[in-house]
RNA sequence: GGCGCUAUCGUCUAGGGGUCUAGGACGGAUGGUUCUCAGCCAUCAAACCGGGGUUCGAAUCCCCGUAGCGCUACCA
């Protein structure tokens, strides 16, 4: 069993193609097949390096790694399609011996105004076919002479069937394509031939792609049959859709459709991966957050969905913030201490020199706070030596009648309390509030303001248990006496 | 235009003739969580595209319609 993923180097790695990439990855590691990365860079005006490498990148951010690959090989290599032009031209020579394909000379000026006239006149736009019945002494002739021409494809006249493995079987009428291209004029081969020829050589049993796909597959049942190669098994997976239903592409206003831009935004490829997983393919049973294991697991074919899925930012939102809460301390701290090449540092300079063990329990205090890793410093902020001023909220809480005192009282309370950890330190706050007679959030919000410059975060026992005593004490007498600064 | 695919709460989906007064999740609303929160808990609102069949019975099967999308390149 082998299946690949094949992305053209035109761009960054759209979600859907992640999604493509990942169920390709599942369907291999469930079965024990391989996971091929072929790059179709046939395209020269597009493709290039950096896309590549980018593509790369995020495929190995989401831990989708591949068995062969442009960069560490395999035995049907290489990976890259620009880099097979040869083996294209040697399986096109005896499609042409067999009169499977001939030489076209047509213009793309003829081209145009052939299309431009069939369209007028109500006929679909395919390709006449002119160029098929030249005499082949001509042919050579022109070709000989350096004449530009590129290899058409004879079409047969049969209609054709695919048994998907989503949409069942799928009949095309006889007719409804002309003669297409097979190797261009610059000697490149085009997107259904470089397919085919790849596929087969590098054996690839099951094919899963993009449902925009599913066009193209009679062209390319159409060359197994002419080359006599038994097709690979089909799968073609719906598409993710914007909001308004169209296919997921860049627009303003829509969410951000590269993987790089999640990951920069702070999204983990746990929560991409499970939030893709989940579109378009249904394990089977109620559960809403499934791990690559899982997904291992329970990936068939026949659980795939056949309609197009609206992308909701919502949602992945949802389950960015799940993992962060949810995942191990050690999964966490790996999340926010990986600096990715492009991806910036989210967590602060001063907090990567804590001891492990402190950072440990203070990004344990603070996940319940993130909804992504760019929330880090702003939740971190507080643990940092020099606390940023206060947020407006909190300056109120500070301006609060009662708000000094409390603070001057949790000072004194606090350095003397002998059990300082989040029980002795509740129990400390619990006793200034009945001391002074005042309790819930006339109480507790002073006490936050002044230790973390912030009205939300963690419960506030374990926030000054980790912030150490002296800290605590140091800005609690701050607060204690800033009123009567601020009256003079 | 032609061909193809698709059609359940706003969104992701379960459902494959009766167990459906249609289930779960996100989002929304409401309430709770002797301090706060984007956290946690609970409750509520919210859907079978339309029309014909088949059948004792249809969200489920068939047909037609409608709508949306995809493809129709010397892009992939």
């Amino acid at each position: 069993m082998r299946v690949r993923f094949a992305p053209s180097p035109t761009g960054w790695l759209h979600v859907g193609g992640a999604r493509t990439a990942y169920f390709n990855w599942l369907y291999a590691r469930k079965h024990g097949g391989a996971f091929v990365l072929r790059i179709e860079d046939t395209d020269v005006e597009r493709s290039t390096a950096a896309s590549e490498r980018g593509v790369l990148e995020d495929l190995r951010w989401l831990g989708l790694t591949w068995d062969e690959g442009p960069d560490n090989g395999g035995p049907h290599g290489p990976y890259r399609q620009s880099e097979r032009l040869e083996l294209y031209r040697a399986h096109a020579d005896p499609l042409r011996a067999a009169g499977q394909v001939y030489r076209c000379f047509c213009t793309d000026a003829e081209l145009d105004a052939e299309r431009a006239a069939a369209t007028a006149a109500g006929r679909p736009p395919q390709y006449s076919g002119r160029c098929r019945t030249l005499a082949s002494a001509a042919a050579d002739a022109r070709a000989a002479a350096g004449e530009p021409h590129s290899l058409r494809f004879v079409v047969p006249a049969n209609e054709q069937v695919l048994d998907d493995a989503v949409r069942g079987r799928v009949t095309f009428p006889a007719g409804m394509v002309g003669d297409f291209v097979v190797l261009r004029s610059n000697g490149l081969p085009t997107y259904n031939f470089a397919c085919v020829v790849d596929d087969h050589l590098m054996e690839i049993s099951h094919v899963l792609r993009a449902e925009e796909h599913l066009a193209n597959t009679p062209r390319q049942l159409m060359l197994y049959a002419a080359f006599g190669w038994p097709p690979p098994a089909f799968a073609h997976v719906a598409l993710i859709l914007n909001s308004d239903r169209t296919k997921m592409s860049k627009r303003a206003g829509e969410a951000a459709v590269a993987v790089g831009d999640w990951r920069r935004a702070g999204y983990v490829p746990e929560a991409l991966l499970s939030y893709l997983g989940l579109l378009g393919f249904h394990p089977g049973d109620d559960r809403e957050v499934l791990t690559r294991a899982d997904m291992t697991a329970a990936f068939v074919l026949d659980r795939l969905g056949s309609s197009g899925s609206v992308f909701d930012p919502a949602k992945l939102a949802w389950m960015n913030a799940h993992w962060l809460h949810e995942a191990p301390g050690a999964t966490l701290q790996a999340w926010a201490l990986r600096a990715g090449s492009d991806a910036p540092d989210f967590l602060p300079e001063s907090v990567r020199a804590w001891p492990l063990e402190l950072r440990m329990a203070v990004l344990e205090a603070v996940r319940g706070n993130l909804a992504t890793l760019a929330d880090l410093p702003r939740e971190l902020a507080p643990f940092v030596d020099e606390v940023p001023l206060p947020e407006p909220a909190a300056e109120q809480a500070l301006a609060a009648a009662s708000a000094a005192a409390v603070c001057a009282a949790a000072a004194a309370a606090f350095a003397e309390l002998a059990d300082w950890r989040a029980e002795g330190v509740k129990s400390a706050v619990r006793t200034v509030g009945e001391t002074l007679g005042i309790k819930g959030r006339e109480l507790f919000q002073p006490i936050r303001a002044a230790l973390t410059g912030r009205t939300h975060g963690p419960e506030l026992p374990l926030i000054a248990a980790l912030l150490g005593r002296e800290r605590c004490v140091t800005r609690l007498e701050r607060a204690g006496v800033r009123p009567a600064a601020e009256r003079e």
